[in-house]
DNA sequence: CTTGACATCCGAAACGTTTTGGATTATAAT
DNA sequence: ATTATAATCCAAAACGTTTCGGATGTCAAG
C-alpha cells in the first residue's frame, strides 16, 4: 500500500491538513511541524496520489493526443518527430501525454475523443490532420472543450490553430521545377479531405497557372502518404503515354516511394526526372538522391501547439490564435538543379 | 460542469448508490427504475468521471511507456510501429497509454518513471531499450510495480521480457556474407550498454569465429542507432586504408545513412560494397538498393509486450515469462546477393 | 485584567465514484 | 398470524487529496 497524508499524520501527531499544507508551502505551519513532516514524509517515501489530486483539483493535468493512422501500422517518422515536440514541451510544463492511434474518421477515433474529452482524462486534446469537414473540431467546439488545432479547417471557424501555408510551399516548389524548365510536372497529392491537402494542390495548380501551363488533371494522383503509395502513384506516372519529367509530392515519405519508382523505371532521379518532397523529414537528407523538398519545422510546431494549448487550458490569453508559418523550399539533388542543366 | 450520478439520481428521485448500480447492470434495482435512470443519464448526457473510478477501484487502467531517444528530437519508424502496436492493443483491452520521451539514463528519465510508478497514474509499465545495468529495471522490481520489458537485461534477473534474438539475427545475416565471398567484413554497432547491442554484436564475431574469420576491431563502430551516426560510420570504414567489403548494420535506420555513405564513396551498394541492417522496418524495403535486414515483427512485439503486460497487471499467470523470438534473415538486393556473383 | 492580533492548528466538506451492510417492503410458505 | 424469502432500495464509508472556516492559545498593547 502507497503512503498517504494520514500515515504521515499519525506518525507525526498532527491533522492530515497541516500535513498537506506543510507538504503545500502554506505560511500557517510552525517551522518545527513542518520539519517533522518533511523528515516523516522522506522516510516514508510519500509521494502524492496523482489520481487524488487530480479529483479534488478538477483537473488532470494532462493532454490527450490521438495520432490519425491509416492502417493499423504505421511508421511515417513525421509523426514521432512531432510527438517529441509535443512530448518535451508538455514535460515542461508538467503535463503528461495521453496518446492513441486511430484511423482517421473512423467510430474508434469518435470513441477515443469522447474517452479523452466526456470521460474528462485530459484538460485538452491536441487535433493534426485536420480535415475539410471535421467531425473532431465540430464536436470539441460545441463542447466548448479545450483544443489547439494543427492545421485549418474548411470554413473558418475560430478554433485555434497553427498551420503551415501549405499553398505556398507547393507554389515555391513547383515554381522550382518550372524554373529548371519543367513543363510537364506532376503532382502525388494526398486525400482531398485533408485540409492541407487542399492547399497544397491549390498552391500546385497556381504556380502552373502564374506560368500559363496548363492543369492536367491526368498528372494529379491520391496516395494515402505513404511510401508504398507514392510508389504505386510514381509507377503509374511514369507508365503514361507521355510521362511527365517531374513529380512534386505531397509528402516526403510518399516522395521516397517515387524515386524508388523512378529508379525501377530506369530513371536517374534528378536527371532524367526530377522529385520533390514536402515535410523535410530527416530522411529527405539522406535520401538517395537527398530530397529537394518544402521544410516545415516539425519538432518545433509540437511544441508550439503544445505550448498554446497549455495556454488555453489555463485560460492564459493566446498572443496569436491563429498562426500561419511560412514553409521553406529545401534544394537538393533529386529537383536536378545541380545536375540537370548541364 | 460536468453531469454526476448525483444529477441523475436527484432527476429520477433516487439515491446515488442506486443510480450506480443501475448503470452498473446490477441485479438488485428494478427494471422500471434501471430505465427511468438509463433515460435519465442519456438525457443528461452521462459519463462517468474516470478520475472519480479511479480513485476508487484505485487503478487507472493506463499503461506508461517512456521512449528512451538520443536527443530531443528523434525520428526512428522503428517506435511509431511499436506505439501503434501497443496503443492499439491496449485500445483493444480499454486501456490507455501515457506516454514521455526521454533521452536514456538521464535524470529526466527517472523522474519520469518516479512519475508514472510513484504517482500511481499508471497500473504497470512497459520498458524498452533494456541497458545492461539497468536502473528502471532495477527500480521497478525493487518497488515491485507490474512491467514487462521488451529486451533482456544482464544478470538473469527475472522479470517478465519479449526479446529477439539478435545474436541469431545477426550471426546469420553476416554468415550470408560470409556465403557471398566476403571476408573483409565491418559492423556497425549499437552502444554497448544496451542489451540488445552486446547480443548482436557477439552474433557477429560468432559468425566470423565459425568461419575461422579473424575479428579487427578496426572494423567496429559504435553509433547511436541514427541516420546520421550511421553515415558517419560507414564513411569512416570505407575511408581506411584497407576498407571492408561488406558492412552489417545495427539497425536499419544506420544501415540507410551507411548506403548513403557508400554512395558518396561512389560505390554501387550490392555491388561494390555489401551493406545489411537489422529491423525491417517498412523503409528498408523502400530503400535504393533494397536493404538485406534481419526482421523482427516490430509491430506484433508491441502488441504482444502490451498483452503481456495487461496480463500482468491484471494478476493473470502469464503462458511463457520469457519469449525469445526468432528473427528471419530478408535478403534484398543491398548484400549483393543476386547482382555480386555475376 | 481585558482585548485584539497573530500564529498555529484542525474538523468537515468536497471532488465523483463504488462498495458494504443493512433496511424496508411485499410475497409466499407454514 | 407468523415467518422466511426475495426484491428493492439506500446511508455511510471509502479512495487521497485540498480547502474553507473557524478554533485555540499566546502575547503585547491598552
Amino acid at each position: 500500500m502507497a503512503v498517504t497524508l494520514k500515515d504521515i499524520a499519525q506518525r507525526v501527531g498532527v491533522s492530515v491538513t497541516t500535513v498537506s499544507r506543510a507538504l503545500g508551502g502554506y505560511e500557517d505551519v510552525a517551522e518545527a511541524t513542518r520539519e517533522k513532516v518533511l523528515h516523516a514524509a522522506e522516510e516514508l517515501g510519500y509521494y502524492p496520489s496523482a489520481t487524488a489530486r487530480q479529483l479534488q483539483k478538477r483537473r488532470t493535468d494532462t493532454i490527450g493526443f490521438v495520432i490519425p493512422t491509416f492502417g493499423p501500422r504505421f511508421s511515417d517518422p513525421y509523426f514521432s518527430e512531432l510527438l517529441a515536440g509535443i512530448g518535451n514541451e508538455a514535460a515542461r510544463h508538467n503535463f503528461d501525454l495521453l496518446v492513441s492511434t486511430r484511423s482517421p474518421d473512423s467510430p474508434e477515433e469518435e470513441e477515443a475523443y469522447h474517452r479523452l474529452v466526456d470521460g474528462r482524462r485530459v484538460d485538452g486534446v491536441l487535433v493534426v490532420r485536420t480535415r475539410i469537414e471535421d467531425s473532431r473540431l465540430a464536436y470539441l467546439t460545441q463542447r466548448n472543450f479545450p483544443f489547439v488545432a494543427f492545421g485549418r479547417s474548411q470554413a473558418n471557424e475560430d478554433f485555434p490553430y497553427l498551420d503551415v501555408d501549405g499553398q505556398k510551399g507547393l507554389r515555391d516548389v513547383v515554381q522550382h521545377l518550372i524554373d529548371l524548365g519543367h513543363e510537364r510536372i506532376a503532382y502525388v497529392s494526398a486525400p482531398l479531405n485533408l485540409t492541407f491537402a487542399t492547399h497544397r494542390l491549390a498552391g500546385y495548380k497556381q504556380a502552373l497557372e502564374e506560368s500559363g501551363l496548363a492543369y492536367d488533371e491526368d498528372l494529379v494522383i491520391v496516395g494515402y502518404l505513404t511510401e508504398e503509395d507514392g510508389y504505386q502513384a510514381a509507377h503509374r506516372l511514369l507508365s503514361l503515354p507521355n510521362p511527365p519529367t517531374a513529380i512534386a509530392v505531397a509528402n516526403d515519405l510518399m516522395a521516397l516511394g517515387a524515386m524508388r519508382a523512378a529508379h525501377e523505371h530506369g530513371l536517374n532521379v534528378g536527371h532524367d526526372v526530377a522529385i520533390t518532397g514536402f515535410d523535410d523529414i530527416p530522411l529527405a537528407t539522406h535520401a538517395h538522391p537527398p530530397l529537394t523538398t518544402v521544410c516545415q519545422p516539425i519538432y518545433d510546431i509540437g511544441r508550439r501547439v503544445c505550448r498554446m494549448l497549455i495556454q488555453v487550458i489555463k485560460g492564459e490569453p493566446l498572443a496569436e490564435r491563429h498562426i500561419l508559418l511560412e514553409p521553406t523550399l529545401v534544394i537538393r539533388e533529386s529537383s536536378g538543379a545541380t545536375t540537370m542543366n548541364e
